[in-house]
DNA sequence: GGCAAAATAGACCGACCGGTCTATATATTT
DNA sequence: AAATATATAGACCGGTCGGTCTATTTTGCC
């Protein structure tokens, strides 16, 4: 038997339909209708209404990554090795979800424009925290600060884009290419520019 | 003095909107107002409505970036340095507008679900045909097949998730850390895997 | 138990959504 | 010039949007 406070459940459910269908793909009676919770519910926990409410849960899913990181990279010395599970995972998601949970964060992203303050400077806090994450992992490794910096960004670009790709292709193929290829060349290339 | 017809007022605007905001970010009023075009118009030259119009945009987004790359490829024979060239151009777009046109299809491509049958096979064609015109270009240049194809993968990822990363932030940075990490790479690595 | 604060419940609202429909104007064809 | 197809014009529609408001129930505390 489990208690789920209805405000966890409005942020659960503004997590998955952001993760399906961005913040503009669902309706406020949608959105309670999951959660199954009442209107009033919804405004007394968040009155900020429906942007409150995504800021919110946009919180929680970057707090989720901060965990599988953390998880991820403390089992497996090598970070290399440790991204490729995290992509491995994400791909099984993929595709568990007939093509249909991409990226958590990704749709809301192009959504929202500068105007949405408060939505743009959670989504910058995540986005940034996961750059750091990864790129502290690959200058521990041995990689130097600035390259581990420029490495940071390639993974999560090939995370994003290739999750992208594959969700228009409707098939995995996409993302495993970009991956095999971009590890087929961090193979090759050690920190530092190193060669064995 | 041009004479552009309504139709392709219609569907300019509606290209425009998808890079800026994507498919559920705009009104069909506000499209219409954009265009200086009636209601009747849209539904006389689209009976399909906003959906069969997106489809056009999308359809005239494709054939746009693809006489892009015949002019970028046909100007330089390597064809890493053309697709350097097309990641500036991106960036240029990007900061011009204050970073708010980053792909003009990767929006809807996250916002649309299978059900959206006409748009996804759109997305899906002009996707495929990237990827194939990177890869031919790599292949003709000395990547063997297999490889070229995977490379082409990465570098759309790169481009997709770079611009994203940038728009979030706010900044190009993601996408020139992300850009040079890849070229890095990639430089050292010559076509089929062969080491100077 | 008594009471206040927190939470739930849902009727209700104006605005805007995409879409339909009829009327008029503009070419095109004969 | 008449007839016909093409295109423009915009009033109008039901539905849904996000959001407000009042009423009721549940909870925690003394």
């Amino acid at each position: 038997m489990k208690k789920i406070s209805t405000r966890d459940k409005l942020i659960h459910a503004m997590a998955d339909a952001l993760q399906r269908k961005g913040l503009h793909g669902v309706g406020l009676n949608e959105l309670l209708d999951i959660a199954g919770a009442p209107k009033g519910s919804l405004y007394h926990h968040f009155p900020g209404g429906k942007s409150e409410l995504a800021v919110a849960a946009i919180d929680h899913i970057s707090r989720t990554i901060d965990g599988l990181f953390a998880q991820l990279f403390s089992q497996r010395s090598d970070p290399l090795k440790a991204m490729h599970h995290w992509l491995q995972g994400a791909l099984q998601q993929l595709e568990n979800s007939q093509f249909e949970r991409g990226c958590p964060l990704a749709t809301i992203a192009l959504e929202s424009g500068p105007e949405d303050v408060e939505i743009r400077a959670a989504l910058q806090r995540s986005f940034t925290a996961v750059r750091q994450a990864l790129s502290q992992q690959l200058h521990a490794y041995g990689y130097p600060s600035e390259q581990a910096d420029n490495l940071a960004a390639l993974f999560v670009a090939l995370y994003e884009g290739g999750l992208l790709q594959a969700r228009v292709a409707g098939s995995s193929e996409p993302l495993k290419r970009a991956a095999t290829a971009l590890f087929n060349l961090t193979r090759e290339q050690l920190p530092g520019g190193v060669r064995p």
